[in-house]
DNA sequence: GCGACAGTTCGGTATCGATCAAACCATTCG
DNA sequence: CGAATGGTTTGATCGATACCGAACTGTCGC
């Protein structure tokens, strides 16, 4: 079986702490300097700088050198997928015993960026705000946008590529711990993001995943999209 | 970050030979005793006893007793699908460096197991089958049967459990490596691969996941779900 | 009861790999 | 140029863990 062989070394190489805690932090979409992850990680630069040629040469990661940094991101959707489901499973592995269910828990279950989209909370009620005003269509390879959809976006400022059939995005169910819902991955969904980012409706975190709705973006998601957001209320709720 | 440490665990877990090895002999969708599983891994039974206890203990694999025997089987589907998706991201991670393309590769290409369903080339022409004769189709939860597909499926020798509202079923894309396409999974996804079997229409493979179409299977499946079979010939052609 | 078989537990060995410090290379900036 | 900064390489250390054999528990069949 070679292919298990494989399959091997790449659990292998997220089944250590240090470079788990480097793909975690770089499942938030931004590429992060070698020294930045040696830090997040809390070890030493030589001992960072092993694990990232690790991760390069197994293609998990990719690196771009820029000036006299070199920036580390997650290589493909595929990898952010599998790191997402190897950590829903670990979150049903610890069913009752010692959950801490922390206020950091509570953000993150609010609003987080997946690898390059929007997830949790936000980002299921904005695929299903989507959806139900029609913008997008799910079918069986995933979902697509509708033409008055890429109308609408397009004028709400994405970059959608008018010209080939890239206005395919691809909607998956949400492996997380927390929603198991639809949310808008893929060429739209980190579209989305950078949207919303540009235009201070949204703030990510500096040192986790968790993202803010920011006071005018809670008006604009009303008024543009119709998404109502209570979110905090809920959040705090016991389930 | 508790649930980093969590998730550590978990890939650490797959990320060994022998554990590995017993996870994917477990993919096949069987329950497998702990002697089985040891010579499958090619370890001792001390080892391997060693391996089950700790997945066990991580929830990967449920243990059953029966008999004298322990029947060790995975745990959920979610495991079955962290497992794929392990795979998938395992098989692009080596891209042109010595890829065997061996006849074996070729025969899980064609149909295949994955967990308690089918998958392959197989899995996607019946669930394409499927939903052009409107006996499925895809919501944004995933999929439904029609009641025209549920009688028809009932008919076929499927045990849809009536009553409640498990007309349900779960698509997903496929992550394998190999088609990148919608498969039926879930307990309608199960019940599929249970008829075929009972039929003769399919044969698994005694020691891997893989499964073969009978001759018997060939014109059932072309008569009763317009299935058409040319499966080897395409199998043979190099990409 | 007594073998035969399935599985676990224990003790000991050996290997693997994560870690760090220190030296080294390369680029930028004053 | 030389100092500073980002990153890699090297060599040594040390803890974790996969592995086996042997002894043990428990169940089945005769």
């Amino acid at each position: 079986m070679a292919a298990a062989a494989n399959m091997v070394e790449v659990a292998a190489l997220v089944g250590d702490t240090a470079r788990a805690t480097i793909l975690s932090a770089l499942m938030g979409g931004q590429a992060l300097t070698a020294r930045e992850l040696a830090a997040r990680a809390r070890v030493s630069k030589s001992t960072a700088s092993g694990h990232l040629s690790k991760l390069v040469g197994a293609r998990l990661l990719t690196v771009t050198q820029k000036r006299r940094n070199r920036y580390y991101r997650i290589a493909s959707p595929l990898v952010a997928k599998m790191l997402e489901s190897i950590k829903a499973v670990a979150a049903i592995e610890t069913p009752a015993r010692h959950q801490p269910r922390s206020t950091q828990d509570d953000r993150l279950r609010m609003g987080r960026t997946c690898y390059d989209h929007l997830a949790g909370r936000l980002g299921v009620g904005i695929a299903d705000a989507l959806v139900s005003n029609g913008c997008v269509v799910l079918t069986d390879d995933g979902g697509e946008v509708t033409d008055s959809g890429a109308h609408f976006l397009s004028n709400f400022g994405l970059a959608l590529a008018p010209n080939t059939k890239s206005k395919r995005i691809f909607c998956r169910p949400c492996l997380d711990w927390s929603e198991r819902r639809y949310h808008i991955a893929g060429h739209v969904g980190a579209e989305l993001l950078r949207r919303f980012t540009e235009l201070e409706w949204v703030e990510r975190d500096r040192d986790s995943r968790a993202v803010r709705v920011t006071a005018t973006g809670k008006v604009g998601l009303r008024d543009v999209f119709g998404v109502a957001l209570e979110f905090h209320d809920h959040a705090l709720r016991t389930p």
